[in-house]
DNA sequence: TTCCGAAGTTGACATTTATCAATTGTGTGG
DNA sequence: CCACACAATTGATAAATGTCAACTTCGGAA
């Protein structure tokens, strides 16, 4: 592990707060590696080996389902992954690939659990994280039923915008075909909403979005704090 | 509140460990309400005042979006909804109203807030309660974003066979058009859905359900671990 | 028991979304 | 710079799902 790292790791909100002795022994415990792009760290039905953080890169965790899968969320650094799993001992629910070259530390889920039992801050820490990745599944699932395709297309732009502190101009961040997955739709239905919203005011060409006219997307897409605020 | 009430609360695995003087505040605060059938308890955006504990009757989560309405979860007793708001100390992102006439023991979410930060088995119950509320609704996702209406509805009938205790003939426990809501799909929707079950060896009469082919039912159902085991 | 209203079902139809096939665009390695 | 592989788009079509309206069934209240 570089010296670089440790620092890094200990400013995440899920380690930031314990003990210097429990840090200590989680990091003991840890190694690093280096992946190329496209190879998979996690894979679904595994037992929950390591708590992931990823350093540098980006990673997607997916699923598969009767030879179907679809992107359920991509992770940019600095931040861990698979935390539920870990606590549980139980089996990834999700797998998880790199995207880029990507560099991630591997914290063994025992010594995780054992910081866990002793440390309360990290406990607390924890239960933080956990109830805001709960809630943030639980939009998304609200985000799933009740809107249509085109509506979340819509949500994901202004989020987008949002993000990329509400500049009317800004990237995707994301391939289309893995867009397309995430917000549940196939690659084709996606190029043919992306049109359809070129009447509310949203030009798209190759990665870039410009937002023409925000009071017509804001019409259609009615973005609620209730489902598309990551902060609540 | 009925002498009785407290034991069963005891009980949960969320309380089960905690210190008697941790358990006995949160009682103190504690009150306890009958409401009779489809009253709101829970409106989503109003700040999480209480942990709710379901005693008896039934209740539902639901959230709304622009007129639109969908079934996210049912309750039933013993168990209480409504951790992650109260924890985050954010807004509900999800309504609660009863089905039946229902008891609910009401504890104050800084009361619960309180035996948190002091209590570190509780914090530890809420950990793992976390985690598994956690991966309940990624596995709703993936269900929901890897198979068809269909699908889902023959996968949902085995985890109603499961839960009966593996009979072939079980009862739906939910009136048709709350289960097309909670599956993500419309009253009408459903009705043929179960209709096209029959080749398949499913038989719905009112409430009552029969399989007669396990093996067809499975080949198209196609039930995996990782998203219709509630246990993992 | 009868009646009423809500739930459930059915049919016709509209909309949304997926699939397949062909074509165009684009970034990367030689 | 070119060529290749893959992403993205487009058109045609099919499948899935929703909507609306009519009708039937069922359960509770008078």
């Amino acid at each position: 592990m570089r010296d670089s790292d440790i620092p890094e790791i200990r400013k995440l909100d899920l380690f930031s707060e314990m003990s210097d002795a429990s840090f200590a022994g989680l990091i003991r415990g840890a190694y690093v590696q280096d992946f190329p792009p496209q190879i998979d760290l996690v894979t679904e039905g595994d037992p929950a080996g390591f708590l992931h953080v990823l350093m540098s890169g980006s990673a997607e965790l997916y699923a598969d389902w009767n030879g179907r899968e679809t992107l359920m969320a991509t992770v940019r650094p600095v931040s861990t992954f698979i935390l539920a799993a870990t606590i549980r001992d139980g089996p990834y629910l999700m797998s998880a690939r790199t995207i880029e070259k990507s560099r991630v530390v591997l914290l063994p889920s025992t010594d995780v659990r054992t910081a866990f039992e002793q440390d309360h801050e990290f406990a607390r820490a924890i239960v933080g994280e956990l109830a805001m990745c709960y809630r943030s599944v639980v939009k998304d699932t609200k985000n799933l039923k009740l809107r249509t395709s085109l509506e979340r297309l819509a949500n994901y732009l202004i989020r987008s915008h949002l993000h990329a502190g509400a500049a009317l101009e800004f990237d995707l961040l994301m391939e289309k075909r893995r867009l397309a997955s995430f917000l549940g739709m196939t690659p084709e239905n996606l190029s043919r909403a992306i049109k359809a919203l070129r009447p509310y005011g949203v030009r798209i060409d190759g990665a870039t979005v410009r937002i023409t006219n925000m009071e017509d997307l804001k019409a259609l897409s009615k973005p609620s704090a209730l489902i598309d605020d990551y902060a609540t």
